[in-house]
DNA sequence: GCCGTTTTCGGCCCGACTGTTTTCAGTCG
């Protein structure tokens, strides 16, 4: 079996879940935690880096013993740490820590007391009345749990980014609209532009009488409140989106910030530095001592250690610290860098807006060039070209390019790559266009050697210039296909062309830590939007954001050339 | 279990809210 970082951060969450369950020293359970998210946010794969013999004491968070678990991890796919765990605290019970309001110490009360290993015993047991009468348990959280029960087997889902922010707009527009609300700002997961959030953190300073938490708690849209104090609140809207609401001084509105928008493990580091100079740092502020140093701006928060700002999509504790401690932040592309898009279709395939709209839209948001990629011929789900209706729109184009002012249009295609790497229509015509987008439609299932040969193959066909949406997943509905993405990377270099990062929310592919290898392997990033109709270039916006959170400055991205530069680029592909 | 400009031992981020307590433990973010 193929062991993926993911299996060995698995493994290791596993074996953190399990030791907080058995009360073991919480800072070896952190331990755990901190190497899990280490890992599976590493770029190489860790079996690659053993291969290569590399010493992964050298990653940070990774020790002499967690090195030695993964090594073993990697060479029997098992871990006996967990085998051993295993005997004395049941697997199941690990589970359970995913029910909110359940913590260790209850999953081991409950388990020690009433035998309660799964999700359907802890129902039996309230349902018995069984809890109630344990100690620490009153009939209250005997309530909370049995809710939280329900919800949790309905499985609570993660929120797309497009998605949260519909939702949270509308809601941030109606809180500034409260008596004493000066400035209502979303933070968390959704400010550092992760694709998916699980809720809101929203934060609003305001003069101490304002009504901002009745307001909030009566928002139309509220199907529940989950608690409710003088400076936080927590709902639950009609969708099932949570959103927390914290009310915060202006003075400590830099802190609040900086606190509540993450991430954890990039606070943690950033506290600690503030420890080591003596420094205490809260959401209220940094202090020092009983005095207040910092904490109006985030900037002076991040000053307070010594540090410049950092830009909210790199805060993950990805290295962002050490980068700006030795002051190589990098500058992030902008969504104003993009001068054109390279990827988009019109109702020449399934689009629903003609070429001539969809130039002219682009023009408005500012863009340069604009490539029309409709799909290839063995896509007839999406009414693909075949080679008369591809020639017939390249000699459009040519029309509307001498007609528009202001805007280029590229000719080109999404081809796909068949089964055997071929691309769906032949060279001759391919020869024609601009630019060739080359996609994975169909065979998602091919073993991992097998489909990355088949995208190498494909790269390596004469004039293919980007691998759209290169691992084919769709959030919450479809996995990545199984290919090895650090080998497509660096054929991709050896190639010389260029890898997508799809805009569309539910792919944003290629993903962050990729689009972070791709950088350090000199492989140029394309941001499109893949629009299927006008409104849809405006997701190119949340492609910048996985690109920032991909390290990515304006130089690594394809079309934020000029429209001379690019051509120079795209004409070098195309051999 | 990791880590080191307080360095090989002794630290390890910190506060709000809830419920069951009567001064605090557990959970969460």
């Amino acid at each position: 079996m193929p062991i993926h970082n993911a299996d060995i951060a698995a493994i290791f969450d596993d074996i953190a879940d399990l030791l907080e369950i058995e009360g073991a020293n919480p800072f070896r359970v952190r331990a755990y935690r901190n190497a899990a998210r280490t890992i599976q946010a590493l770029g190489p794969s860790v079996k690659s880096l053993l291969e290569k013999g590399e010493d992964l004491t050298r990653i940070p968070r990774i020790g002499k013993d967690l090195a030695g678990k993964i090594k073993e991890i990697v060479d029997t796919g098992q871990s006996r740490a967990l085998a051993e765990l295993h005997q004395r605290v049941p697997a199941a019970l690990a589970a359970l820590l995913k029910i909110p309001g359940l913590g260790p110490k209850r999953v081991r009360a409950l388990h020690e007391a009433l035998g309660v290993n799964t999700a359907a015993q802890l129902q039996r047991a309230v349902r018995d009345g069984r809890i109630r009468g344990l100690a620490g348990f009153g009939e209250k959280t005997e309530r909370h749990i049995l809710e939280a029960l329900e919800t949790h087997m309905q499985k609570k889902r993660r929120f797309g980014i497009a998605t949260a922010q519909d939702y949270v707009e509308p809601l941030v527009a109606y809180l500034e609209k409260t008596p004493g609300v000066d400035q209502v700002t979303v933070a968390g997961s959704y400010r550092r532009c992760k694709e998916t959030v699980g809720d809101l953190d929203i934060l609003a300073t305001a003069s101490r009488n304002s009504p901002v938490m009745e307001r909030f708690t009566a928002y139309d849209e509220v199907d529940q409140i989950v608690s409710q104090g003088e400076t936080r609140a927590s709902v639950i809207l009609r969708c099932s989106l949570q959103i927390d609401l914290r009310v915060v001084e202006k003075k400590s509105l830099g802190a609040a910030l900086q606190y509540f928008t993450g991430s954890k493990a990039h606070n943690i580091a950033v506290r600690r530095l503030g420890q080591q100079r003596g420094l205490k740092i809260n959401e209220y502020g940094v202090f020092k001592g009983n005095k207040r140093v910092a904490g109006a701006t985030e900037q002076s928060v991040y000053a307070s250690v010594g540090l410049p700002w950092i830009a909210p999509e790199l805060r993950e504790n990805r290295g962002e610290i050490e980068a700006a401690q030795k002051g190589s932040l990098p500058s992030l592309v902008q969504l104003a860098d993009l001068k054109g898009d390279l990827h988009a279709h019109t109702r020449a395939s399934d689009g629903q807006d003609s070429i001539r709209e969809m130039a002219l839209a682009a023009r408005e948001r500012g863009l340069r060039y604009l490539a029309v990629t409709d799909h290839s011929r063995s896509l007839t789900i999406a009414r693909g070209l075949d080679e008369r209706r591809l020639s017939a729109q390249i000699e459009e184009i040519e029309r509307l390019n001498e007609e528009l002012d202001g805007i280029h249009l590229f000719k080109g295609i999404e081809v796909d790559i068949l089964e055997d790497g071929t691309l769906d229509l032949p060279e001759s015509l391919l020869g024609r266009l601009d630019v060739i987008v080359g996609a994975v439609h169909s065979k998602f299932g091919l073993e991992r050697a097998k489909q990355t040969r088949r995208i190498v193959r494909a790269m390596n066909r004469p004039h293919f210039s980007i691998l759209a949406h290169p691992s084919g997943r769709l959030l919450g509905e479809r996995e990545a296909y199984d290919v090895d993405m650090a080998q497509v990377i660096r054929e991709a270099r050896e190639r010389g062309c260029f890898l997508e990062l799809n805009a569309q929310p539910q792919r944003l592919d290629l993903i962050d830590t990729y689009c972070q290898l791709a950088k350090s392997e000199g492989v140029l990033i394309s941001i499109d939007s893949d629009a299927h109709r006008t409104a849809g270039l405006d997701n190119l916006r949340f492609g910048i954001g996985q690109a920032r959170r991909g390290w990515l400055e304006r130089a690594d991205v394809l079309n934020t050339r000029s429209l001379r530069e690019l051509r120079k680029l795209l004409k070098s592909t195309m051999q």
